[in-house]
DNA sequence: AATGAATGAGCATTCATTCAT
DNA sequence: AATGAATGAATGCTCATTCAT
């Protein structure tokens, strides 16, 4: 095993084990042994335990960022290209659960400093609010203020995504997706 | 301080600690201490950390639901109807900024075992659920599938309430209060 | 045992793992488990492993100030006074050979904090100081500059008692016990 | 940098970092990164980090007797002669501040193991011993025991240069000078 | 009921040393 | 010779919990 597969694989680990027991009760013993590294291992690559989580949060909210921006189609019509947007983003949570779990878990948890918590969300919200801006000039977007909405927009894709999670099946049936999608263009739309 | 006053103040003490450094970074000895009893005294009136910790969410959970349910007005409006209870909702949050900042955190966390949170989202969820089913009928409701239209509630009433206890200045804006409410109100209307 | 005891017994422990086998090579974990203790109850007592140890010098450092002031004469002859000094503080070193050897290594340690070094250092140099200058007016001591005069006693302290501990029974042979007195008698006198 | 340089490199580094910072406080890995060697190479020409380090004590203690022995002048006036060892041996400390420095930590320390220390002792003794030899035949010196002679002479050393290392300007004022040796002198003459 | 000293398992982290490259 | 990633035993310290008073 390479240098590099060690420390994806202390990742991984780290990912799975957070999500299932939690920061606190995951041991970084625990998370090495699983790995197949040994402790001193882990702290080779990451200066404490507390930086491989802000490391694991940071990667897994770009790796999101990336995966829905690679996606984006801009084709006039804002409610199509909002509903393909939602697709997409709960599409991302379904193929990775775990990760999902991840967010649903860590985004308001005093394990992550919430400094790091900001630096994530505005990468993400930066987009999210250029978007919401372009609706509302087309005057497809309610005016209501910008920051209310976009934390409206979050808190229905935490929402949509646990439901989702929860009840995987439901995601394959046309009546829960466009319920969903409905339920959310409708709170932004004119 | 008699045996009642000590309970208090050790539920007061941990609430104060746990919102503000997590529950695994307050020790029961820094809780018993700020609440001003011996350490073994907190072990008198609860079994354990865990213990007391349920037993907050819980006297919480009920707190906020006794206090939303006093004040409800069913009028025959359902929309009026519904945006009292909305701003019940979040006065509620706005009067009582350290338990609902709890709420925020440990909604998600394993901290708090998942039977308990069903528990306590069960009291809750089946009076809103009630609510809802009361709203299709008269056809003000959109027919969406119901666990959905739940999950998106309380999804909606946690993003608001974020918002709001973050800037509490906005909550005496009208159109603040307004837009916050449409939102909510317009993603689950016909 | 009662707390007292205990307590005692890990400063007792401390000490004879210190000076047999360095700080840094004695862990907290065998001083406890020697001296009958729990790993806690050490720092139940002592905030950290340094904090005994300072505690531990000043503690000592006392016992030694006091065990001398107490037995000082002042007849007024000051070489037989002087003589009569010198001969209890190495009885002392004698009587205390752990302790003696504990003042031997870390006196010039990095262990110790050169703060708390410094502050157990004055109580005795004062009064050491006093004294000189006292022989200085009577004209019995050289008129040498005292801070020097003091790092030469300590030094000679130092040096006799690292010899008679090494060699106890020389201790008892008056041609020794004469010497080591008149080397450091000379060394000061006019 | 060639492999002598390294070598060169990684020792003065320790002497620099273990005066500092004291031997268990300085870490294999800070001597090899400030000495601008990879950890590796340090192991590669010391078999151990108590090997480097009795190396490192050794090699002093051979320079500052060299130093010493190849400035010493034997005029027959023994007075004379002993002033200017004295003088020698003490600029030798102020021109090597890091290096005497390293000796008042670690002479008594458990750091180096007492065979290394006694092996180093024994080379400048016994030269001491010899010059102390010749003044008691020569009816200059005191009769006293030699090794009660020899440690004494030692610690006066050791306070000499600890004082005139703190306060380096005193060395330049005769004052200070002539009574450092007078107290020397005067300890061990007849 | 209330106390707080005592407990000891458990944890994050360090660091001298090794070895494949 | 030189490198530096990897190792894992060892350490100081924490903290929920107990129990004698």
């Amino acid at each position: 095993m390479s240098r590099i597969d060690k420390k994806q694989a202390i990742l991984d680990t780290a990912l799975t084990l957070f999500v299932s027991q939690g920061f606190y009760a995951t041991s970084t013993a625990s998370i090495a042994k699983q790995a197949g590294v040994a402790t001193g291992t882990l702290f080779h690559h990451f200066a404490s335990k507390e930086a491989l989580m802000n490391h694991l949060y940071i990667s897994i909210k770009q790796e999101f960022a990336d995966g829905i921006q690679s996606q984006i189609s801009q084709k006039g019509d804002l409610e199509k290209d909002a509903q393909h947007l939602w697709q997409v983003a709960i599409n991302w949570a379904m193929a990775n659960p775990l990760k999902q779990e991840f967010f649903q878990q860590y985004s308001m948890s005093p394990s992550i400093a919430s400094q790091v918590r900001q630096q994530a969300m505005n990468s993400i919200l930066g987009f999210m609010g250029e978007l919401i801006h372009q609706g509302q000039k087309a005057g497809v977007l309610a005016d209501y203020p910008l920051p209310l909405m976009l934390e409206s927009c979050h808190g229905q894709y935490l929402a949509a995504t646990r439901y989702f999670l929860d009840n995987p099946e439901s995601w394959k049936d046309e009546t829960y997706k466009q319920s969903s999608f409905a339920m959310f263009w409708n709170a932004m739309k004119t």
